[in-house]
DNA sequence: TAGAATTGGTTAGCATACTAACCAATTTGG
DNA sequence: CCAAATTGGTTAGTATGCTAACCAATTCTA
């Protein structure tokens, strides 16, 4: 990179500035015990209003299913969710928030967003439109070129596609049987 | 999603672009036997054409230096490198390329920047410029704000302190641990 | 020149992610 | 209805990265 190269510098860049943004997140989310890939589970948890199975937590976190079950784990170790049996589908984990949880969701999302406008801030809005076109095209090429994950929503737009078309009131697992994701 | 919502988008659309393109790097290199942090590694090595400490690796490549210590294990383990007691500061390991990763450099090069120009083909160098320049930002001010890493420029032009002196190698140490079971 | 501070490296222990391999239910196809 | 395929979850093992705590050597300073 200082040898008057071009390339791998954006790679550097958007590695670089990824981890920056997340040990800062990290950093300011320690004192309430909580670390990104977490808050994130929670908000998930928190959104959907509902409990959910891990796979839809991998799914809408982006991770792989194994990478879900030890963060699960850590979460409710220390009382931040709960999880259960399904009984409609003994497969299943069912996946809700614990009281602990409830109660802070709000600071956490203020923490956040305050950070985005501590990094983001001053920044003009088509230059940031712009480079979020930019990183969504990468994105999507890098997913999409060799393989084709099921779920794996390429992109900002496409969030998770909901099987059935109701994602927050009724319950997510206990209506099995009429959606299955994706063909596969 | 996509409706006038800017926060935590851009945090996602940050990481899970880095990771998706980091899985993509790692995937292309594994047949070679490497990943993305031993390539990158690597090219620094070749890059500086000389011996390099572990703190000056660790300062090229952005992370700590326990960080530093297994990666460079690992590639030794594999042969890529070698590591020797500096003849001038016992404290210094110095670090070399060996045999196998000299013979290998131009194409884990090449594979780098087929992958770069598959993801970023077709994007418009202002664009892309535009996006480099608002991460170069976030980043400048996400290490800034509460930690004073020794060097902030955004990483894109960094300056390493040259160290360097003779290429000299031995043998690479196998020094077992002096093991002291810290207890405080 | 004798501490004190700094620097280079290490170990220990944890967090986060992945792949591969596997079990146990459930769904499907005859 | 039974065997095969699929799906949800788990375990095992590995790769990366971090912080905290610690030696050992070197450099600074009073």
């Amino acid at each position: 990179m200082s040898a008057g190269n071009t390339s791998e510098t954006f790679g550097q860049l958007l590695h670089g500035t990824a981890r920056a943004w997340r040990q800062k997140l990290d950093q300011r989310l320690k004192p309430m015990g909580l670390s990104q890939a977490k808050w994130r589970t929670l908000m998930h948890l928190s959104l959907a209003g509902d409990a959910l199975t891990q796979a839809e937590i991998a799914a809408r976190l982006g991770v792989e299913e194994p990478s879900v079950v030890t963060l699960l784990h850590r979460l409710e170790r220390e009382e931040w969710i709960t999880r259960s049996n399904s009984p409609r589908d003994r497969r299943c984990k069912m996946v809700l928030l614990g009281r602990r949880a409830q109660r802070v969701i709000g600071q956490i999302n203020s923490s956040a967003e305050s950070l985005r406008d501590e990094l983001m801030g001053g920044i003009p809005t088509s230059d940031l439109q712009t480079c979020m076109k930019v990183l969504a095209h990468i994105w999507e090429r890098a997913e999409k070129t060799d393989k084709v994950r099921s779920s794996s929503n390429a992109g900002v737009g496409r969030r998770f596609t909901r099987h059935n078309g109701h994602t927050k009131q009724g319950n997510s697992i206990l209506k099995k049987g009429t959606f299955r994701k994706g063909s596969k």
